[in-house]
RNA sequence: GGAGAGGUUCCCGAGUGGCUAAAGGGGGCAGACUGUAAAUCUGUUGUCAUACGACUACGGAGGUUCGAAACCUCCCCUCUCCA
């Protein structure tokens, strides 16, 4: 019966989600799907502030095609107007004020790399500056009359920052309840996002309920640590693996997780069963599976996800060779003197300075096709070109003319 | 509006006239070890210069001084308490 239906669907969308409020209201809104066939809006907004989509938004975004392959629709929110106040977490002081053509570019990009996971049949870019932009005054106090200051101080950062002392900004406040209008203007059915939104997606719930609508259903997704092991991936904090990357990159930094974090990869970023990661761990455990292993399979996965199978394990082997197969290419003119390797390392941009240069030259982190190079006043005289390795990631080959 | 405390290098934070490119910690980078992991250890961490050294930097603008991150004046910003 339909009721069996809406059970496994469920038990399908309640897959790795961390809170769900509430699921009464969410089987209720699917049973009327199925009897009335009219879809759900399902809505979760992004920040237009970074063009890269990484590997901790797939998590949501894997969450959000699945609402799909249901039959119901996404509307995903472009929050151009809510960048302009930036999500007061307390660590973006000064943030940066977007153009609107950064924006709008942003949005671009944003959307292809979006379109690797969702169905863009069944999607709805919109910019959530249509309807707030629109928000006059009148109507700007309307909205701030609706939450009071007691319930925004119950916000994790906006209490921490009361209590230590640190500036909030009024105009901070506005960032729950612009986007928890967004949800009343779009009057979505479910808002999805990461676990550190909840705040914000429950403020939708109340809001949408002070103006006469149903309210929506809020999940949230666990958000993916970064490279780091420590935060949260993010492109502000550099410790994130993008989804456009190359696979060699990719593949690399996957490996370089630790074992630990590992596991909470192959939960949020894989389809492998649980049984699977428990008897990894096991064999682990006793010593019968090399967690490295384990790790190559993971980078596998990600890489092939991204890439196909082919460039995955071309980019495996690549990972293994002390020199992949596909170096970049570095074009230079030598001079007539001859060039410094300092000067050289700087123009590949494989230091940000001379000094910087040096250092890694002294400290022997500089290769020349596998030859350890110590000495800082070397100087380029020929045009032989050669590998050259400057630390841990930095290799290229240089040819000159 | 009143009173007080502050703004230091990527971050936190010490420094109250020359010994300060500025302690300490975090982070970053490099090296050792390893599994091109983590943890640990070592080194390093403003720019230019082979080097001597030069320049830039302690919220902003002026000033005092042989010499200022430090002292004075004004301004900007943040926080706390009072109204």
């Amino acid at each position: 019966m339909s009721d069996e239906r809406v059970r496994h669907e469920l038990d399908q969308l309640k897959a790795g989600i961390i809170d769900l409020y509430t699921e009464e209201e969410l089987v209720k809104k699917m049973t009327r799907f199925h009897k009335e066939g009219k879809p759900m809006i399902v809505k979760a907004g992004f920040d237009p502030t970074s063009s890269d989509i990484h590997l901790g938004h797939t998590v949501l975004m894997n969450k959000m095609r699945q609402f799909q392959d249901l039959g119901h629709r996404v509307a995903y929110v472009v929050g151009d107007a809510t960048a302009m106040i930036g999500d007061p977490t307390g660590r973006n002081k000064t943030r940066k004020v977007l153009t609107r053509d950064e924006i709008l570019e942003h949005a671009k990009t944003y959307a292809t790399q979006a379109f690797k996971i969702l169905d863009p049949q069944k999607t709805e870019m919109v910019f959530n500056s249509t309807w707030l932009f629109k928000l006059d005054f009148i109507k700007l106090i309307d909205l701030t009359s609706k939450y009071n200051v007691a319930r925004m101080l119950e916000r994790e950062d906006f209490k921490n920052r009361f209590k230590s002392g640190d500036s909030i900004s009024v105009h901070e406040f506005l960032y729950p309840l612009a986007q928890g209008y967004d949800s009343v203007a779009l009057k979505s059915d479910v808002e999805l996002g990461g676990t550190d939104q909840i705040f914000n997606l429950l403020v939708g719930r109340k809001l949408q309920a002070d103006y006469g609508q149903e309210p929506q259903v809020v999940m949230t997704v666990p958000l993916l640590v970064g490279l780091d092991g420590v935060q949260k991936m993010s492109k502000s904090y550099g410790n994130y693996i993008g989804v456009t990357e190359p696979a060699d990159s990719m593949f690399a930094k996957v490996m370089s997780i630790s074992d630990d974090l590992m596991w909470s990869y192959y939960e949020l970023l894989t389809t492998v069963p649980v049984e699977e990661i428990a008897a990894m761990k096991n064999g682990i455990a006793n010593d019968t599976v090399h967690p490295r292993d384990c790790k190559v399979n993971l980078a596998l996965f990600i890489t092939a996800r991204f890439h196909g199978e082919p460039a995955a394990r071309e980019a495996k082997e690549n990972f293994y060779r002390d020199v992949p197969s596909n170096l970049a290419e570095y074009a230079v003119t030598l001079p007539d003197g001859g060039l410094p390797l300092i000067d050289l390392i700087v123009q590949l941009g494989f230091t940000e300075s001379k000094g910087d240069a040096r250092r890694m030259l002294q400290q022997g982190g500089v290769y020349i096709d596998a030859n350890k190079v110590s000495d800082a006043a070397l100087k380029i005289t020929s045009k032989d070109s050669f590998v050259l390795k400057a630390g841990k990631k930095k290799i290229g080959r240089v040819n000159f003319s």
